[in-house]
Formats: structure tokens, C-alpha cells, sequence
DNA sequence: CTTTTATTTCTCTTTCTACAGAAATATCCG
DNA sequence: CGGATATTTCTGTAGAAAGAGAAATAAAAG
């Protein structure tokens, strides 16, 4: 176990851990997952749990968990390594991939129980005599968008990854070749 | 203060902000605030403290907390009602305009620090010797990630909204009119 | 079948966060 | 200035989440 004090101390790799343990936590994913993350995206090899479990000092039973949750974020996955009945775990080390895989799941938690509640809502207000007309349209204004970014976000995930980045790294040439360029004529 | 035991005995309104106020932990906003926006979203009429208050039945202390974080994101503003010295609030209603006030408060909070982060971790990482080539080269790629991400967000986000909106709901067909159109051909 | 080793589930403790209510501060009016 | 009203800051508490360690279960080897 690795007593550490101080984060200026650590080597490159401890500290890439560290940070993105704690931007984890600004982000809603807990700390020991972001952790666990990092660090297997960084190593060139496999691991297995109780590495894992040594290298950061965090409970056997937490890293369990853990890797459970990423397995189902799909941004790790379990390889069998010859000659030893352990699992073991490697991450998807394609950056791109990874941000794909997270925009997805951040839209199926985020978006999709969104719309499903204002589709209720909606559905209940326009029939409701008593609701103040702009409440109404409001609504029916959010459920709009939402039904409009929810299409686009699934368009978007199932572009390639390669046009992807490419789109993205155009960036307003985008718009300027689409001819609808010009700026803040809003 | 209304006591509400079932959601489904409630009204649109009421619905629509109990189920934002939900969402909004979901989301890493705290119920209050999401709760208070919802209600300013909706509300005809701009609204002091005291009728926030009453209506979401949380206290008082907790309204101007929320407020102020509400105000600091830009989603409300406060507005001066003649004749009344108590100070009224309302909320931005364009619905594109809160989806690019949250797109760029999370950016700020989310992109950036990480890219502070991964900064420090690669200037340690280049001249460290005992760090294995993979792990600095996948930190590279990450850096390289978050630097594409974080200028084509900033472009984004300073497109005018109406182009943005038309931008989304052309959705893939932006793809072949940049000819780089195509299925899946990764 | 028994022993050893890996993994998961359970429970308890600790830590954080949301929030209420009280106290303090600021603002306005006569 | 003094009283009233509005707002913010402070403090305590309840509930939720994170995580440790033990107990239970599962899997493999001999």
C-alpha cells in the first residue's frame, strides 16, 4: 500500500490516477471507478482485481464493484490471460471510443428518462383547463428540443468514430462550407 | 405548503417540477435548484423568494442559495417589479439558449479542469524515465482529445442558436452533404 | 470430496451533501 | 435614528453515498 501525502510527490502515472479520480467525482462517476479506469487505461498489460486492489490501496471488494461498473460502461473488459484462472482486465484505450461510449450512456441516463418524464407532463396538460396557456407551450417547447437532441445524439453515436473526429476537429469550417457560416447574425 | 404523498394526484405543473427537481439529481444539480428553475420556467409571472418559498415548500435559507446558483449559471436573472422592494426572479425560456448556458457551464467545469489536469500529468510525463512509452503515449492521446473537444465546444458554442437548432435537426444529413456521408465504413 | 483460491454479497463505519432553522446582516421607510 | 422587512450566512442534522472488512459463495485443482 502507497502511503501518499502529497500529489506532487507521485510519478506521472499516480498522479494521471489521482486527477482523474477526483475529476470523476466532479462528474458523478465515484472516485475508486475513475481511479480504477485510469489506471487501466494506462497499463500496457492486463490486470487482475487484486493488483488493482494493491496499486491503489482501495478495498478488494470496492475494486469488484467497480469493475463491475465498468464492464458495463463498456470502457473496460475482461481478457483471459493463459496459465493463470484469474480474471483480467484491460480498457478500451481508444480515446475516441471512450468518449463515444460515455456520450451514449450519459444520453440513455440523462435524455432518455427527460423525455419520458415531460412526455408525461405534456401529455397530462393539454388536457388540464386550469394550466396557464405559456406553462403549457413551455413545456410542449422543452419537449420539442429534447425530442430533437435526442434524435440528433443518436445519429451522431452512429457515425463512425474516425468522421467523428474529423467532423470535429473541421470545426466552424463546418458551417461555413454548409454556407451558413457568417458570424452572430442571430 | 402543499403536501403531496403521489405524484399522480398532482397537477402538470407540480408534475413537471417534481420530475425536473428528480432529473436534476440524476444530473448533479441538487433538487432545490432544479425544483426553483423548473417552477421559473413555467411561471408566467416573475417570483420573489418568499413565493418560491411557500409554493416548493423548502426553506427559505435554501431558496436564496439555489437562487444565487441559479443566477450564476445564467438560467434566471433578477428582475425589479415596480412597486415591490423584494426582488422578483425569472428564467431564461429559450430552451436553446438553456441548453447552450448548461453545454458551457459544464464545459467550464467538467472540460477544463481536466485539461489543466492532463497538462501537468504530460509535462511530467515527457521527461520521466521510468515511465513505460504506453502509458505517456495514451496520455498524449487523451490530451490531444480534450484539446480537439474543448476548441470545437468553444466554436460551437458561439454559433447563433437558430443555427445551431437548424444544425441539429438537419442532423445526419449534414453528413452527406459534406460528402463524407456513408454507412458505418470505419 | 476436500482444499485452496477467486469473487461476490453483506453489513458496518465514515464521509459528504442537502437542507432546515436560527442568527446576523443589510436595506428601506417613516 | 429606530423599526420593519428582506436577504445572507452560519450551524446542526438527517439521509445518502462511498468504501472497508468480514462472511458467504463459487470455481478449480488435486
Amino acid at each position: 500500500m502507497t502511503e501518499i501525502t502529497d500529489i506532487s510527490d507521485s510519478s506521472a502515472k499516480s498522479k494521471f490516477v489521482l486527477y482523474w479520480g477526483d475529476m470523476g467525482s466532479q462528474w458523478g462517476v465515484n472516485r475508486s471507478v475513475a481511479q480504477i479506469h485510469a489506471l487501466l487505461f494506462l497499463s500496457e498489460a492486463p490486470m487482475n482485481a487484486e493488483q488493482i486492489s494493491e496499486e491503489l490501496g482501495i478495498a478488494r471488494s470496492n475494486v469488484s464493484n467497480s469493475l463491475k461498473e465498468l464492464v458495463g460502461w463498456r470502457l473496460i473488459r475482461r481478457v483471459p490471460v493463459a496459465g493463470d484462472r484469474r480474471e483480467h482486465f484491460v480498457a478500451e484505450t481508444d480515446v475516441w471510443e471512450m468518449a463515444m461510449l460515455i456520450a451514449k450512456g450519459r444520453k440513455e441516463r440523462e435524455i432518455d428518462p427527460a423525455m419520458r418524464a415531460i412526455d408525461i407532463c405534456v401529455k397530462q396538460a393539454v388536457d388540464e383547463p386550469g394550466l396557464h396557456p405559456v406553462a403549457l407551450s413551455r413545456m410542449q417547447e422543452m419537449q420539442d428540443f429534447l425530442v430533437t437532441a435526442d434524435r440528433w445524439s443518436d445519429q451522431m453515436l452512429n457515425v463512425p468514430k474516425s468522421k467523428l473526429s474529423m467532423l470535429m476537429k473541421m470545426g466552424d469550417k463546418v458551417l461555413t462550407l454548409l454556407k451558413i457560416g457568417g458570424k452572430k447574425t442571430d
